[in-house]
DNA sequence: AAGTGGTCTAGACCACATC
DNA sequence: ATGTGGTCTAGACCACTTG
């Protein structure tokens, strides 16, 4: 089987890249080249840069080449998909510890069930975590997700990585998600769970997040202290 | 000249998208269909399907087909790279009032120099600007532009939209742009241009603008009072 | 079994940058 | 003139979904 070939050539490229092989301001061989290089065709080639040009790794300049972007100044995105293990993977050196303060199935209020696209007839896992990042309190995590979808869950699943679960165990493929980011006022709940130190306002990001199969089957609110959220985009231009 | 025929084909799907011929959760003709329809060939079909995918129109799934997904639900992504002139246009029906407080050619300091990737014989256009939206001065829009890449900038270019004069006037490619959110403390500059209600902190996005020959030639930071900031994006799981 | 999207190929012509 | 990336074609085989 000869499956993903332009993955294999992305990784291949993305590695040179962070080993600093190929420098930026740097061009990579040219598509031609890179036929012969990787044996496969021009179309294939072109795939994989695609990719390295959607991810931040290179510009393509029409008439001279695959330029390498400076990652440096990138910094790590933590756009696209993200779950908080992902994120902390980021936080090296950090000691992270996961709390869960709440944790069972519940029927949905008429605020999730429009979160959720839900019926009254569905359940719904509710999982409120937080946060303690060197040893302090700084996010609060209110998961929610459809049981129709999630038949079952435990509460020491939620101590580790809910996703990892969800994506090796139940084989839940999860495609895509809407990401909302505001700033609420603190609740009863964020003073009784985070280390606030007196500040009035929260930034919340809230999540959807959908199956391969375009089913709503998550909503989550990640409640982050002002003065520790960052959020890091690389965007291109839209058509 | 038969030129972006695939950007052809992605506006017209949109357009059945947005007008309604095709609702969520229908699926679109099938590619093969699709080549019939549009005089063309697979591939093609496919480059305008992948762009339909990115931006959050379809959902592919394999054995079935093109998935329109609920726009309703996605309300408008703000993601991308997006001038303020872009997001206005989400703004309907809204009174928006642009002024211009800060006008000017500058040398950069420390902090812009190293923002800037610029040197000491760097010249850089300065303008701060205040949006009064509804009647309250609610954003700060300071923008920073290196002058070997705008040679010209006057007053009344900045009452208007700069990226027009940069696109349309200048004929600069805008290519794609880091942008970073964080929460600081309001400064004297922001107390001074907005009505803040009291708030202590107000949110910040740092947009770091680069051309198609990869070279960094914007900064800018918008200042969001708390209450009235929101940023929504589109996200697709990341290989 | 038939239809769908996912991957891959080997070619072609074009616009752009460089020498 | 040469090399680069951008677009397009016509075909092939595969994995998946549905009848």
């Amino acid at each position: 089987m000869r499956q993903n070939k332009y993955l294999t050539i992305y990784k291949e490229l993305t590695d040179r890249i962070k080993s600093g092989e190929v420098k930026p301001g740097e061009v990579l061989p040219s598509e031609n080249d890179l036929t012969i290089q990787f044996d496969t065709s021009r179309e294939t080639i072109r795939k994989a840069l695609n990719l390295l040009s959607q991810n931040g790794f290179i510009q393509k300049i029409k008439g001279k080449g695959s330029v390498v972007i400076d990652v440096q100044k990138m910094s790590f995105p933590i756009s696209g998909l993200v779950s908080f293990k992902e994120v902390s993977k980021n936080l090296q050196m950090e000691s992270v510890i996961t709390r869960v303060h709440d944790f069972g199935l519940i029927k949905p209020d008429d605020f999730l069930t429009q979160q959720l696209d839900a019926t009254s007839s569905d359940e719904v896992w509710k999982v409120t975590r937080s946060r303690e990042i060197n040893g302090v309190n700084i996010i609060l995590d209110k998961d929610y997700f459809l049981k129709k979808y999630v038949p079952t869950l435990t509460k020491e699943i939620c101590e580790g990585s809910i996703y990892e679960f969800l994506e090796n165990q139940l084989n839940l493929n999860i495609s895509f998600a809407k990401k909302e980011i505001v700033v609420e006022d603190c609740t009863d709940e964020d003073r009784k769970h985070l280390d606030l130190e007196g500040f009035s306002h929260i930034v919340v990001v809230k999540n959807y997040v959908y199956l391969e199969n375009t089913s709503l089957f998550q909503y989550t609110e990640s409640r982050h202290r002002l003065d520790k959220f960052r959020f890091i985009d690389f965007a291109r231009r839209s058509v």
